[in-house]
DNA sequence: TTGTAGGCGTTATCAT
DNA sequence: ATGATAACGCCTACAA
């Protein structure tokens, strides 16, 4: 490996001046600075980043928490991390987070990173405080179910934009309309119910336990099971409209559906949220909420780098929705 | 934050008996172990992992180039590799590779990286060199375009598995079968392309360039835009069936056809590469080549851990695949 | 404008 | 069984 020490030896002078040099820092004399450069290119020098980080106690590395890779929800906020990131000369480290291998990510981090992004994951309150005292920001995208003062958020305003959904259903002349969601585990899903839920009574709509559908990890195979067995009951669905948590699980619903032959739209309305790019290429494409994930992704690496170098307070905010009418939401059947 | 030495202060030792308790090294008498446990504890002290990186040149970190993080092909492979490293401790480090940027990875990795994993991009021969100089390996998951002597990959085989198609699709009366690949630059889908060409040929099946469809990025928009595009001409398609590189380029062309109402399979025949979910929730579903994402994930990182750490040498591997029918591939329709 | 030297938190080699 | 202490490669006062 070739050190700064080389460089120095080749160039003819100092280490410090090499360090000049890289970060452009203290007035070099062009002559040096050409026979530096010159020495750093003849051996091919690159500065080990480790060595840097020990010393500047800077990583210049963002960890990432994901709650399932492959998703591509997720995949695309981490697109907009990714691409903004790459901009401020930050990388980023991304991890599975497993609630039971929760207090691993301590080890797993440490010294490693400058900042974490959470996605919308309750960490324990110890983690919180761990990472506070060795001062490694946290930020979660998406509102976790469980807040901490000091975890600062961004999401969309789920109680707004549920509640136009909820318009625009209603004025379809749903007034049952059910949800498919997540048992537990995925925090991230039960905030979406609470604020539907609120969402629906403001207006005066009813909503029953009993037309609450449940799935696991958002995923669209246990969506479309859940369907499919309410489906296989025989007796007519309770609802005429179905919102659900995320796209995958609306694809899920909408495949069971075409195999048990209920129609939609015409027997069963499907909205969604998130709008993946997957959700206006079914037929009949997906009514849903877009989540302006690209953005997102951008706006939080730039809190964070804001933060990192300037001190700027690392507060949450809210990003803007939008309500994606698509053909499969239509009028109630009744 | 706490280091080392706060922790031998507190317990009475000297910082060497806390390394060899954390690392266990050397035997330590049972009780100044726990002693040295206990100050951890109370301490609440965690390792600094870039210090120990600095010293021991190892980072039990890898890194992975995407091309686009967005896809779920790809997401599904890092799946794998995610889980697996987790196991051994590495963490990964996800980067999106741009060929015009290809020379800052030498910056960006530098003394942070163990190994590097590429999906298929063909790297110059300098970054190649590059990182067998500074002792990184290299490997690919998707054969490269361009190969190098010093850069093994895994991939399955696409001259078995499209003549496995071909035969399929022959049998189906297809004689003229088109391709839905991608201009450039995604190099593995080149390599995809020459194979069915290969596949076809060898079975006596004519291909014409005419016959190719291109999109970019290998991204659903595009292939629907091409495929779009084609049907708009008016003239009866010269293929009865076509072959696409990827899973959402087969999303893509499906669409194109159900907005222009060519009926699937009865008019075209689609089949496709990769099998990720979605391609089984379609109307109709795709017929495809399975993939072995997670599973490659997981033999990709085997190699790497095994070869950093017992110098096993890196070498190439072939995965299996397999056919998957499903209901876009019909008869003929002459 | 350039050089010297201390220190970042570890590990590991020697002594003890 | 434990303790000093020299690296690891870099940055940055401070000195020259």
């Amino acid at each position: 490996m070739v050190t700064r020490d080389d460089v120095a030896r080749r160039a003819g002078v100092s280490v410090a001046v090499v360090s000049y040099v890289i970060n452009n820092k203290a007035v070099v004399k062009e002559a040096t600075r050409q026979k530096v450069l010159q020495a750093i290119r003849e051996l091919g020098y690159n500065p080990n980043l480790t060595a840097r980080s020990l010393k500047t106690k800077r990583t210049n590395q963002i960890g990432v928490l994901f709650n399932n890779i492959g998703n591509s929800f997720e995949t695309g906020i981490a697109l907009g991390l990714e691409q903004k990131a790459r901009e401020y000369g930050q990388s980023l480290i991304f991890q599975t987070f497993a609630p039971e291998e929760e207090d691993n990510l301590k080890m797993i981090f440490m010294g490693r990173t400058d900042a974490i992004i959470a996605f919308g994951q309750s960490l324990k309150t110890e983690t919180v405080d761990h990472f506070a005292k060795v001062g490694v920001p946290l930020f979660s995208i998406m509102t976790p179910e469980l807040r901490h003062e000091s975890v600062p958020f961004v999401d969309i305003d789920w109680l707004a934009a549920y509640g136009k959904l909820a318009d625009h259903l209603a004025g379809l002349g749903h007034k049952r309309i059910g949800f498919m969601g997540n048992r537990l585990r995925e925090k991230h899903h039960d905030v979406r119910l609470r604020f539907l839920r609120r969402a629906l009574e403001a207006r005066g709509l009813e909503f029953r336990d009993e037309w609450l559908l449940r799935g696991t990890f958002g995923t669209l195979e246990s969506a479309y099971d859940a369907m499919s067995n309410r489906l296989a009951e025989g007796d007519e669905l309770p609802f005429t409209a179905i919102v659900c948590a995320n796209d995958l699980m609306a694809i899920g619903v909408l495949s069971a559906c075409r195999d048990r032959g209920l129609s939609v739209p015409d027997r069963l309305s499907i909205a969604s949220s998130e709008d993946i790019l997957m959700a206006s290429h079914t037929s009949p494409a997906i009514t849903t909420i877009h989540y302006p994930r690209r953005r997102i992704g951008y706006a939080t690496v730039d809190a964070i780098v804001a933060h990192l170098k300037n001190g700027t307070p690392l507060e949450s905010f809210a990003a803007d929705y939008e309500i994606v009418i698509r053909q499969s939401t239509g009028r109630a059947r009744d």
